[in-house]
DNA sequence: GTCTATATCAAGATAGAC
DNA sequence: GTCTATCTTGATATAGAC
């Protein structure tokens, strides 16, 4: 909830961590302006006194998921023997803590004007860290991720799948001892 | 179109048509039972004397999508060198020509109790081959396909980020003659 | 800062007449 | 097979009184 904190009022921050409460117990659906209101005591127009509309609640609940991120990453690197493996363990844990939540800050572009500078770029270094300094080997890497955690999440792979040997199989193809020479251009 | 042949009735195929075609056109939202009805010059409630409900033609959408994607992955095969490479940008073309379609194909479980048996099968049965049999490094590589079209789709990369070279990246790092050895276990 | 009342809009689906 | 009429439910947001 940090990083909200310079530019949301108390109030408004307490609205976001029962809003995020909400969503995470109940999916997108649970996370009505009258719900979050229900749950606060008061009536839904209430909260248009605090926040200026639903577009700027989500982008604080993002946020406050971006800012765990990175703390849980900073827990999982402590240490590591291998750090991509340790990344992915831990990216993939949080996803499936908070599917929800998940979803919200993945689905869609990123409200970046409404997120505090550096919110994002935070769990970012992390993983282009990991990858040697490559950035483009950073954003597969990611892509990877999240494509294995949203699979997981919509429950999309086949019923027999072994999800846990599709993760070593990619982060194995990853691994950075094994880098491959980029091409010359021709 | 086909695959829904020997389920559907003359009409419902033509719902299909149109209800697809307003899906690509206008996103979910786009996607009413009264809108279908109205490009066709009918009431909602008629479509119901064709289909049960709006989840079975969504369904039916899904799979239209699925058999196409096996002709598009069928046609990339077709002479190519690098087959995990062509796969991978008839993929991504195909999600970005049809980035509707290709959200409300991934973003949920499917229906597979309404699809035609062999269709979601087809598709995937391309990628193990392309991945020499082993169904976790074809998890994997549909993973990070999936991701890089979402984000993609999402506008989730950094705005300088050269996507690209994230692909080219991926696909390097899945190169079948660079596998690995799996560990043994312990 | 909170309330009530309301505007505005949209959705999926069913009943029953023709 | 199509219609009209309707049910049921839900949403975000504003105006204006207190």
């Amino acid at each position: 909830m940090a990083g909200n904190a310079e530019v949301l009022t108390r109030r408004a921050q307490e609205i976001v961590v029962v809003a995020r409460a909400l969503l995470e117990r109940g999916g997108p659906e649970a996370l009505s302006m009258r719900a979050v209101a229900g749950e606060l005591g008061i009536q839904a127009p209430s909260l248009y006194n605090h926040l200026p509309d639903k577009a700027a609640l989500e982008a604080a609940i993002i946020a406050s998921g971006f800012i765990e991120l990175d703390e849980v990453f900073a827990t999982a690197l402590a240490g590591a023997s291998d750090p991509l493996a340790a990344l992915a363990d831990a990216y993939r844990g949080w996803g499936r803590a908070h599917p929800h939540l998940y979803r919200l800050s993945t689905d869609r572009p990123l409200p970046r004007d409404r997120l505090a500078p550096g919110v994002e770029e935070g769990p970012a270094r992390v993983v282009v860290d990991a990858c040697g300094g490559d950035p483009d080997a950073a954003r597969a890497v990611f892509a990877f991720a999240h494509g294995m955690v949203m699979l997981e999440l919509a429950d999309r792979f086949p019923p027999g799948a072994d999800i846990d040997a599709a993760w070593r199989s990619g982060i194995a193809a990853f691994r950075p001892e094994h880098k491959k020479r980029k091409k010359r251009k021709r």
